[in-house]
DNA sequence: TTTTCGATTTGGATCGTTCTAAATTCTGGG
DNA sequence: CCCAGAATTTAGAACGATCCAAATCGAAAA
């Protein structure tokens, strides 16, 4: 009559114990039903499922976790989620594990590597099978580095580490810079400005790289006065572009490092009474879904970000089945997208 | 010699009795070191401390949780994660948890009520301690409801559903667009538009009620063609305001449901040849960044996302704690800015 | 040299599952 | 009615931490 002691304990929670008792099963038989095994009669099945429904049982997936060692579990590190094309890639990314049958958490490290540091060890505390991560500003390579040694299966995604050794699903940032330099080129531009990233990430650095190499093979000089770093933003854009205007011999064109600059550039020339489209060229990046709708349209690059989330997620299975594998990468191709935002030179 | 059998498999795990071993302290005393404890001497924390660092040694959370029946955990989920207001909102919820020493998982929910239980039930089976939630359209009343019965910490963030019986932490969107409706009013604008927002969502209902009961104090008749209803997007707001100026008495001004919408309905206005902030009157709704970017700026109200997200962790903090304390709701006040898409009736 | 008492350390049970090996129950054929 | 072999079910030991009560240690007091 006092079997179970703990019954004083205030908001008891209902375990496997329990439901096996109610059911009249063991705890085995119970579990075997959860996991939905084969073994077990259909008729016990049904039972069992009764009296979890009765009971209102909730499955402990943490205690599950302890014995299995797998936990279906998928850590994502965004480097900036309030950034769009960031926040689209993140939405592929969880939709491309859920279908997949993963549960997948989701962190904002603010471009702030410590809180992406923070992130990964609480994931690796908590044994998730992976980890994909769109890399921070100023992310240590030893710390990524490291990841590989502690053999944590972790893809990095649209960011890459040069010498991490981690697998990585990303884009061709450098062709599709060049493509577009290459377009304004051909529409008769000669003083092209770059506007926009740093060389603190890869994206940065690879686009940049496009724009002088891209000049370079066309025999074009580079003006380093039409190259202006810095992180994304409308209002760096708009900065840019103004103070680029009054140079002696200004640009006629702008290659932007993404679309938010563009937009920026775009507000900017208005705000000095310049029509882009028709007195400036004005070239984005990204194609976020605003890109189309302004007026004049923005021409840009378009990333196929449903691609790199579900090349990120495949990586990373395939990395948790075989930690030994070689290091893989996958790069989406760009797609030059021609709108009403570019034009030749004007005058 | 051969004490642990175990020794052949894969990647053995180092556990708390690895590091006891190494250290030469028993179990207990680790823990007790892990946890921050007074109790143990310094020299010995100082011992396990450096085994620690030696082994490489990774705490499990799941095996610690199992026992303590405390995570430290919040699952936040979201209902549109690439809408920017709620990318704002997540981010500062994190932040807010982060600030308080507790571990973030981040879900979006994408306004589809089966991934938003989905992540619920997960986040129940891995013993989160709280949850905050966004509603996806169209959630379920009886669903919330149960969260409450079933003794889940959880609020309600800037989406309200009446009846839950949950705690909210949210906006004052009727007074919102109350001050921007009285504010119109003022400047002579006696057909006034509505546009965008759906009753599927409590923001929908509070901002079109604000509308109308506000026509209605200032005596102005509520003209149903004046109102136009639809899911936030810049297209829609372009191709409604089209639509809108083609009626044989046409609004002068727009209320719109958010600043998304109000940069289409801009937008739109531009295509046909009439200037936003001349020519026409345009109210958004969030001041999100680029708001003031927009020539001309766009008139606005600002929520306080920062203080909707630390209210939020607060209220659920609290919750946590005390699980029967009478509901509680906080509301952040709106702020009218009036910038320059805002002008007395043309004509 | 004992005692005593606070400061440290520890053994062992426990959290809620899964898994292995073995036990039990069914079946149909002889 | 018995028995082999398949179909089900189960006991009990993990998994890796925490926590309680009790053991041990040290230094000061007697």
């Amino acid at each position: 009559m006092n079997e179970r002691p703990k019954l004083l304990r205030a908001r008891e929670r209902l375990t496997l114990r329990d439901l096996a008792a109610h059911a009249g099963v063991s705890r085995a038989t119970v579990s075997l039903v959860l996991a939905k095994s084969p073994l077990v009669a259909e008729k016990t099945r049904a039972r069992v499922l009764e009296s979890a429904r009765l009971l209102g049982y909730v499955y402990n997936r943490g205690a599950a976790n302890l014995r299995t060692r797998r936990t279906h579990t998928i850590g994502v590190a965004i480097n900036e989620i309030t950034n769009p094309y960031f926040t689209g890639l993140t939405a592929e990314i969880q939709r491309a594990f859920l279908d997949l049958g993963r549960t997948v958490f989701i962190s904002n490290s603010d471009e702030d590597p410590a809180r992406q540091e923070q992130f990964i060890s609480t994931m690796r505390e908590y044994n998730a099978d992976g980890l994909v991560i769109c890399p921070a500003q100023g992310t240590d390579l030893d710390s990524m580095r490291r990841l590989r040694e502690q053999g944590i299966a972790c893809v990095l995604m649209s960011r890459d580490i040069a010498g991490s050794g981690l697998d990585y699903a990303g884009h061709a940032n450098h062709r599709g810079i060049s493509l577009v330099t290459e377009h304004l080129i051909g529409l008769g531009h000669r003083r092209i400005a770059m506007i926009g990233g740093v060389d603190l990430t890869s994206t940065g650095r690879e686009r940049r790289a496009g724009y002088r190499e891209t000049l370079a093979a066309n025999g074009l000089p580079l003006a380093p006065e039409l190259v202006v770093t810095g992180t994304p933003s409308r209002s760096m854009g708009a900065d840019a572009i103004k103070r680029l205007l009054r140079l002696d011999d200004p640009p006629t064109a702008a290659v932007c490092f993404n679309d938010v600059i563009a937009f920026g550039v775009m507000l900017g020339l208005r705000q000095v009474g310049r029509e882009p489209g028709r007195d400036f060229a004005v070239f984005g990046y990204d194609d976020l879904a605003e890109a189309e709708l302004w007026t004049p349209a923005l021409s840009t690059v378009g990333i196929d970000s449903h691609a790199i989330g579900t090349a990120a997620a495949r990586l990373l299975l395939e990395r948790i089945d075989n930690p030994d594998a070689p290091v893989k990468r996958e790069i989406s191709q760009p797609r030059l997208i021609i709108r009403a935002s570019g034009c030749p030179p004007a005058r």
